[in-house]
DNA sequence: TTCCAGGCGTATC
DNA sequence: GATACGCATGGA
């Protein structure tokens, strides 16, 4: 990685970074494209508009403490996917998957907006869980802290239209809020651990625990089995990862997903 | 109209 | 532990 200030914008020289193949895969709900390469989203309240030109991504209005801080971690600017999809694709399948959509990289975002997003997400849509996570930040002002949700009842989210979701939500502000759950705490947990803890919340079960883990705590190893991916395994991976994927099957699951997704039919 | 969507809670065995 | 069913909403 390697970047240079130029004005107010940040020029960013990486490799292995496509922006529609990783801020439109399912990880995060609230990036727009606004233009050709062009995307406009946030991490909580840091906005961000980020264009791929010819050379360079362009990080635009960005001070570079806000662009180190934030943006080389939310996207694992530091982390070498060359070397992960080399390893990967020592298997055939991954080797196609990685082939097909070499610019996804797993987003490190935020613990409690990933959360919170993927409550959402359950038996829904993409088009669905943008529009609510959409009406969530129009309602509050932004993507609000769990804090500043403090007490809401389901009944309080009904704008949203979240279905039975805002009852899972209401219960996850609460159990955050009331200090039952730390996020910080659950994310030096070991994985095994902090899958229990977050299935405490209501609407919390394995699929959702794991997207939680995987993108807002980067346990790598962690692979969220939902539609898709129960479908990869059963037809590539009866017998599960081979060794050499399980120390990245969380990223692995990141290619795949896509892959089965909007590949194979 | 019916089916499905990055599932989960509950009841039942 | 496994299986069956209902659940809010909206697009296909």
């Amino acid at each position: 990685m390697e970047y240079i200030k130029q004005g107010r914008d940040i020029l960013l020289k990486t490799p292995d970074l496509n922006l529609d193949e990783t801020l439109d895969c399912g990880q995060a709900f609230r990036w727009e494209k606004t233009g050709e390469n062009t995307y406009r989203g946030a991490m909580l309240n840091t906005p961000l508009t980020v264009s791929a030109e010819k050379d360079y991504f362009r990080f635009s209005d960005t001070d570079e403490e806000t662009f180190l801080n934030v943006w080389v971690p939310y996207f694992d600017l530091e982390t070498d996917y060359t070397a992960i999809k080399e390893q990967l694709s020592r298997d055939s399948t991954l080797e196609k998957a990685c082939a097909y959509a070499g610019g996804i990289r797993l987003l490190r975002q935020d613990s409690w907006e990933a959360l919170c997003s993927f409550i959402i997400s359950q038996n829904n849509n993409i088009p669905r869980i943008k529009g609510i996570i959409g009406r969530l930040c129009e309602m509050y002002g932004g993507f609000p802290s769990y804090g500043k949700m403090k007490n809401v009842a389901p009944d309080d989210l009904a704008p949203l239209r979240a279905g039975f979701r805002g009852k899972y939500i209401a219960d996850c502000v609460q159990k955050l809020n009331g200090g039952e759950i730390r996020l910080d705490e659950v994310k030096a947990l070991p994985t095994d651990e902090a899958r229990k803890t977050l299935m405490t919340i209501k609407g919390v079960g394995p699929k959702v625990a794991d997207c939680a883990l995987l993108y807002g705590m980067y346990k790598i190893d962690c692979v969220p089995m939902d539609v898709w991916m129960k479908r990869v395994m059963e037809q590539f991976y009866p017998n599960g990862f081979p060794d050499f994927v399980q120390e990245y099957a969380g990223i692995a699951q990141q290619y795949l997903f896509h892959y089965m997704r909007t590949k194979i039919n």
